[in-house]
DNA sequence: GTTACTAGTATACAAAAGGTTAGTAGTAAC
DNA sequence: GTTACTACTAACCTTTTGTATACTAGTAAC
């Protein structure tokens, strides 16, 4: 098992501070897909239809209110080349979204963690029932 | 202005992993709550009212329930002391709750930086505002 | 001429998340 | 005896989020 050491108590007034942060971070990337969406963009710019095909789960009527969101915030900015053939609107993550970087490092270290945990636990669960059947 | 690195590009399979981990860990921390309750539980164990009073804006109901999911997922324990008075319940952060520490750390530091360039941008909307009247 | 691709929007509806209010039992302070 | 505290829960309502389907215009492959 993942050593973790157990709990150094955090003091009262950083806990009171990272409750308003968490928030305030929570409000502008929260949510089931903002992140994604920043993820996809960090690997180079996207156009729409390929962001749909690479944040599985996404309907086209949330991804574009998505990323007007997100665009407004500042994360992505929206590159439209008229010039060219049926009009190619290109999505790219802005110098802002890159400062998420420490987030999306930890939040991605923790979810791969995480689903080890899950498997290593349904792998239990089944010998328990195996014996039992 | 804080300095940030430009877009170091990420890889394919990279961005896809991270893509899926990231799923995986809002899958059980995602929502409004989650991360909030374990942040006030970090600095000790509280008790129901004293958890509600501490996350601003949560009701007792939305409260109930997380509490019960974040139990099932292994991020917190409820112990109960039917001997005392009223009967108090008390809730603690476990151990697996701890590994959520860079999540937290890196989501609080963003949060705070997040919150300065809010209040910036805000400074120079009220300047221009002032100017234009 | 039918189909498919581009990047969406409109409409209608369903599901999930969250909020509001009121109420439970038992004690104890005013 | 009324209020308040303990830790919730039930019922109901609103808001948010998501789904499905159809549609736009312009081109180009079949």
């Amino acid at each position: 098992m993942t050593a973790v050491k157990k709990s150094e108590k955090i003091t009262r007034p950083d806990c009171v501070t990272s409750l308003s942060a968490v928030g305030d971070a929570f409000y502008v990337i929260g949510g089931k897909w903002k992140l994604r969406i920043i993820i996809a963009l960090s690997e180079g710019t996207k156009r729409f239809n390929e962001l749909q095909r690479m944040v599985e789960g996404i309907s086209a009527r949330v991804l574009s209110s998505e990323l007007k969101d997100l665009e407004m915030n500042g994360f992505v900015t929206r590159n439209v080349h008229a010039d060219t053939f049926p009009v190619v609107v290109e999505y790219e993550a802005t110098g802002y979204a890159d400062s998420l970087r420490d987030v999306l490092k930890a939040l991605t270290a923790w979810g791969k963690m995480h689903r080890k945990r899950i498997r290593k636990q349904a792998e239990l669960e089944r010998q328990k029932t195996t014996k039992r059947a």
